[in-house]
DNA sequence: AACACGGTTGACCATCTAGTCAAGATTGTT
DNA sequence: AACAATCTTGACTAGATGGTCAACCGTGTT
């Protein structure tokens, strides 16, 4: 039985593919109220029921789209821990960060546009994994601070000053 | 007769002015196909037949709500001939935009979120303003380059340049 | 070949949305 | 007060949209 579910398994995994890259660009280009299900089947060349049968709703694709992007930048969180020195770690992250939003623009526009409306969809999610995610960071900035590395400024501040600068070249 | 109209224009102008701010926040926060009249008249304070009174259409009202910030920018244009010196002019001209983006913040997302996905709606009413527009400004740049006053550059992207940044701002 | 399981899809439904309309309420003028 | 023009609004319609379902198709295994 789990043979026979894993032998299949390549077809599941190319039409979510499909379905996730068509919902990328469309949720990108409309945002999330904007965007119809059915501009997303075409998009992705499927019938518009085969995308309620892997995903069971325009919400939940709309997350797996979004938690997708953020998994990718959690990647360039590394950048953050491979340097004590600030400039050269900041230096490191921003390039990463800059590398994502070019080389997934529609994602990333989805992303700034979730956040930039106060997360009305994905709220549950932000307030868990996000959260977590920038206390770390701002841990690693406020220990420069204290170790006389850079000024003080606020942590928070700085995260959202890389955030959006990176999204405005990615525009 | 004409006095009569004249003298009850207020409640239309009243009425017009709430509409359009409501417009602007809703098509800022869910673009032109996620917004919903409904949305725009609980905003407004008024039933959703009273939109379809002063503005046929959802679409004209998105067009009023565009073009309304757009001639708002249109005053910022002074900036660029008041000064024959390049570094003054541009100085005037994206002061005057960052003070436009502050003072409008929902417009701004609006013109910004239209003109990034190639202008579906407006394309027509662009093609016509915006070109004739920014061709004046071109004018002018190329016009520096020539007196040796700033290093060739390709004017089309100095204007780009100009207005994102603005815009990241804004955000 | 026969089978079982996952994948596919057209038709359908409930709900939402832009837009309409006609009846009634306000407003300013005479 | 009587009036005409403008404004107001609940109720309605046609079409779009998210989501469902049951019948059908493909694929790999025995």
């Amino acid at each position: 039985m789990l043979i026979l579910k894993a032998a299949k398994a390549h077809i599941r995994a190319e039409n979510e593919r499909l379905i996730l890259e068509a919902g990328e660009r469309i949720f990108a280009q409309h945002g999330f109220r904007g965007a119809t299900m059915q501009m997303i089947a075409d998009q992705a060349g499927l019938p518009k029921a085969n995308l309620h049968y892997y995903f069971d709703s325009k919400e939940k694709l709309y997350r797996c789209v979004v938690e997708k992007i953020f998994e990718i930048w959690l990647q360039a969180a590394s950048s953050f821990e491979n340097s004590d020195e600030p400039k050269e770690a900041l230096k490191l992250y921003i390039y990463e960060k800059m590398q994502i939003s070019r080389r997934h623009p529609y994602g990333s526009k989805v992303w700034a546009n979730e956040v930039m409306q106060g997360a009305p969809i994905i709220q549950d999610f932000l307030e868990t994994q996000l959260r977590s995610w920038t206390d770390g960071r701002i841990e690693s900035i406020q220990a420069w601070i204290a170790a006389g590395k850079i000024r003080p400024v606020e942590p928070r501040w700085v995260m959202y000053m890389i955030w959006a600068t990176t999204q405005h070249y990615a525009d």
